[in-house]
DNA sequence: CGTTCCCGTGGGAACGTTCCCAATTTAGTC
DNA sequence: GACTAAATTGGGAACGTTCCCACGGGAACG
């Protein structure tokens, strides 16, 4: 609730905004009633020819545009779909919006975008700005929101959820299955022989739990449950460092590293190319998330890739079903991610394999 | 009062909105007049503290949420700013954004972003959507838009424009100083001894041309004109690649690249690599925009550094001040470089100083 | 004890559209 | 030509706020 409006102006005395022109001054111009000009922005068929090209032209001179507030505030849409992203730094977000404005345009509706920084306090404003601007619905992506909050808007307007999970009524989820993701980076390393595969873990991060459960199903089912290892980690680039330094600084050397994600992928590179040793030969090194980071030609990472773009797409086709059927309910919906092999990632020398 | 079908745009039929309550229904619940509500919620002062609290629950309950479009439609202000951004993968605008975000917070303005993909129609359709939307302002953040377009939107409301150079009226500019940016690159590489200093060219990108001829001028300024060398290039990763491997297979090697963008600094970097050198033992390689790329530990890239975050500042700024002063002038403004030396950078070794 | 002033309140008129309905014109039919 | 149907057109009533003005009732004052 905007009852915080009370400074809005900062120091300088608002003047009067310049006057736009409105629809009754095209009118005026146009000589006809301000009914016929509505028609002819809106595309209506009902409208003379002549009377179309007077206003067309009198809109034209007078450098007119339609006033999406007015329109909204009768309408009581906005054909907006607001969208409030958590980090824009975070290139996995600018993927999904593309997937976002894709399904937003195709059904004629636009995207609105907000930021929190990371920061909840913040982040509920953001959230909060788009409410009060009437968006039809909400996509929050990657929200460090309490339930609570997004709980009250969900009753205020339909939201889908994407990065993080929560099970609300009136709230879609889209999420990437993190655990089948795991299952395959380790699938893929054990099917190269290798046996001793250590896991950088994600901490607190998005999907680091899921990743984490996945990686310690699939080495139980590759028979690798003695053979577990998990180092702390936080999906930073340093603590990938870290935790790569104190894996090979152990007594027995892991020969894969699976790291939560690419991010901390790079920060294990440079600790194992300290330590002397080559990737792949002497150690493959896996990533999550498959980032342009990991596609640079320079580093060349073997990692999962999570459809972003659809992810996008999907959350946003689950807010406008629901705006547009409003009984129906919220889902959960789960995609698959896929292996992308790179060259981090190399057969284990038959020797090392005993 | 069912609409027949409203068929605006897209496949589905409209139903219903859900109803958000108004200022009316908290005012009959709370057994008031719509005008005490309206001032508790502005937190105006004038207000009994009996009706102030019935005022509080009565919304509380109702889950009312003031209406941003009504607000907007009688004050004929937003306060809010839109940003388009045109691209939205590339980090760079993220922290422009941060800026423009805290500038316009502390004057009590909201940011509105909308993204054009690169792709000058949706640029303009983002454009016109916060056009329509009466933003107070807009910034344009890497716009590729027609001179045509901006300007017609600067007769509407004060735009500013964010690492892209257009001088047309009513448009605020702000500008990293590009040229001064490659002066000091050069500088640095020929203070180190380095003579053969190549450049791989940013093509039609922004501030490529700027760079460009910074380059040109400090190699004449150190007497090193008949050393210039300019590879073409785009400013992506496989353009960098290229362009060093032209250099490299030339005739006389260069002993310092200078890249025009972090991005085709690290393609540089592979090419060089698979050349058989070293960086920098061998090569010095300099980029250019203090990317995160840059910065990571495994490729640690001396560049030059763009204060995004105060750009994003100055061109919120600009767009205020116009917003708040509407006869007042646009300005371009100009921020200064920084060196950011780090690893792969290196003195000329002198037995090839000859 | 009557004025004056201020405080809290309520109501009406915007704001710029869309939507509906009624009025007017035009075209078509017999 | 008269009459009906269809195509255009115009005007008023929303939409949910804010802003302005007027009104009543104390409190303060002389």
């Amino acid at each position: 609730m905007s009852r915080s409006n009370v400074e809005r102006r900062g120091a300088g005395a608002a003047s009067k905004p310049s006057r736009h022109a409105t629809i009754i001054d095209v009118a005026g111009k146009a000589g006809v009633s301000k009914s016929v000009v509505s028609r002819v922005m809106r595309g209506e068929a009902s409208v003379s020819p002549s009377s179309r090209a007077a206003v067309m032209a009198a809109a034209e001179e007078l450098g007119y545009r339609a006033n999406a507030v007015a329109r909204s505030l009768v309408q009581r849409r906005t054909y907006n779909v607001g969208v409030m992203v958590s980090d824009l730094h975070n290139i996995f977000f600018a993927e999904v919006l593309d997937g976002l404005n894709a399904a937003a345009a195709e059904r004629g509706y636009r995207t609105l975008i907000t930021t929190g920084n990371r920061d909840p306090v913040a982040e509920e404003r953001a959230l909060e700005q788009l409410l009060e601007l009437r968006a039809d619905g909400v996509v929050l992506a990657g929200a460090r929101l309490e339930a609570k909050v997004v709980g009250a808007a969900a009753r205020a307007v339909p939201i889908a959820l994407v990065g993080s999970d929560l099970r609300l009524p009136g709230v879609d989820v889209v999420v990437d299955d993190d655990f089948r993701g795991a299952v395959l980076a380790v699938e893929h390393l054990a099917g190269l022989g290798h046996r001793d595969i250590a896991l950088i873990d994600g901490g607190q991060g998005a999907g680091a739990a899921e990743r984490r459960s996945g990686y310690r199903a699939a080495m139980a089912g590759a028979g690798l449950t003695p053979r577990i290892r998990i180092e702390p980690g936080d999906f930073t680039e340093g603590g990938g460092y870290e935790g790569a330094r104190r894996l090979l600084s152990g007594p027995r050397l892991p020969t894969a590293i699976f790291a939560s994600n690419d991010q901390s992928a790079v920060g294990a590179l440079d600790a194992i190319n300290e330590a002397g040793l080559r990737v792949p030969q002497d150690v493959s090194l896996m990533g999550y998330d498959n980032t342009a980071l990991a596609a640079l030609r320079h580093i060349s990472l073997t990692t999962i890739h999570q459809p972003r773009n659809q992810i996008g797409k999907m959350a946003m086709k689950a807010v406008l079903r629901r705006i547009e059927h409003p009984g129906s309910p919220a889902r959960r919906h789960v995609l698959a991610p896929k292996l992308i092999v790179r060259d981090t990632t190399a057969r284990l020398p038959s020797r090392r394999m005993a």
